[in-house]
DNA sequence: TTGATAGGCAAGTTGTCACTTGCCTATAGT
DNA sequence: ACTATAGGCAAGTGACAACTTGCCTATCAA
């Protein structure tokens, strides 16, 4: 998982699925493309999801021939838990 | 940042310091050889520690011939600002 | 001043990662 | 049935990252 944010554009990629979240795969190349200005191809993209999703950070849901991707930040939160969590032990929800 | 955190020596390291601040490289060394197990040279924790540093996870302070090595967690909290914040837009310090 | 301790520098090697290329499968529309 | 759209699989390539190796500098104690 700490692997998966160490790309750059897959960093990109979870922003944008912060903002809006369900994006087809087409439709995330788009946007990097346009919006961040990145030139990454399908498969770039393809296989950058397929890391964020096998490192929890993304879930994907098949409908039809449209396979939408929603951002998980559960195992953000290791993060917080491992290193940043001891100082505060309650950000209580 | 995110690519220092990608290695698992590193976040040991990180979580050697978070268990006990302020060590020096070779007290770095004995304690990831004889706790954690890792069979890492001493030039290897040496660049590890100076890509956390350069990264601003790590501060050092030297003394005489000694030079100690301080967590530094505030870049962590870019991550809860980036993808985890928006849900809690305030943690006021 | 000499030896030992704490750390630094730099070139070389190996493995892994990001990306491409080329082709294939599956759903939807006409 | 046929074509376009959405996505998948797998081998190959280039670059970078982790680690080693060998030597060097600086501080402290005797």
């Amino acid at each position: 998982m700490f692997k998966a944010l160490a790309d750059p554009t897959r960093r990109t990629i979870l922003d944008e699925l912060t903002e809006r979240n369900g994006q087809t795969l087409f439709e995330i190349c788009a946007r990097l493309t346009t919006k961040h200005g990145l030139g990454s191809s399908r498969q770039a993209i393809s296989q950058h999801l397929a890391v964020l999703e096998s490192a929890g950070l993304v879930r994907t849901r098949r409908q039809g021939r449209y396979k939408f991707h929603d951002l998980t930040t559960e195992p953000l939160e290791q993060i917080v838990a491992r290193w940043l969590k001891p100082d505060a032990p309650e950000t209580g929800k």
